[in-house]
DNA sequence: GCCGTTCTTAACCTGATGGTTGACAATCTC
DNA sequence: GAGATTGTCAACCATCAGGTTAAGAACGGC
């Protein structure tokens, strides 16, 4: 469920036209005209892009006109944040464990024996 | 040049199957074996995933006797954490001086006319 | 109503990606 | 050294992703 959304969302940003789009969509929203123009590539590709992160929940897009702004959901950030996050800080917590365990260890030189069955 | 790596970052956490191996890398280091066995997909699989998640830089492998023991590289955490807390900071400032801007304006109904050249 | 503008959808091509099987390198065990 | 264990590499296959061109939908302006 959710590993679907996240999944989409990593997808859309391993592009690097879609991360500079979304940087550019963190200024000011923009039309896909607007978006396309630095890029050369067809505006099609461009309305790809879009959909891809529309999809991913990055973006949204409404009607004024003829244009089809585009605005950024920088919600979605936080699904992100939160789950690098976590990972982030089991590891540090595992390496600040791991130091404290070095640290009471007797100072021995490097050829110290592998420890047997030590926190299993 | 920076721009490569976060793309090989993003590509490589679009995929569950490499994301639940780096929630369990968090965890504890662990072999290849160890690594593949939850999932019903061949050795050489895994092997796969643990190479694209070793070129983004998101783990190491050394050698341990007949073992390739992974170990999980917090750092590149750091990389994906910067893009996205700029981004979204940059969407957050934007909504606050938009939200601002609405305070200071007359109190008037829902079919204000559109603030021709307000901030341009 | 017609034309130009804006944007999306469909069909297609090509290259990358995730999976498989098969071969083999490297290391421990006997 | 022979055999088992652990893991990688190569070749192949199917699907997906990003690009194109072509067609058309939706709207504003005349």
């Amino acid at each position: 469920m959710s590993a679907e959304a996240l999944s989409r969302v990593f997808s859309a940003l391993a592009d690097p036209t879609r991360r500079d789009i979304v940087a550019r969509l963190a200024v000011a929203d923009a039309t896909v005209n607007e978006l396309a123009a630095p890029y050369d590539v067809t505006l099609q590709a461009v309305s790809k892009h879009l959909k891809v992160l529309a999809d991913a929940g990055l973006v949204s897009r409404s009607r004024d006109g003829q244009r089809r702004p585009v605005h950024l959901e920088a919600e979605v950030f936080d699904l992100m944040t939160k789950w690098i996050e976590r990972y982030r800080r089991e590891a540090e917590e595992r390496y600040r464990r791991l130091d404290e365990l070095l640290r009471t260890l007797p100072e021995d030189g490097p050829p110290a024996p592998p420890i047997e069955g030590a926190s299993r």
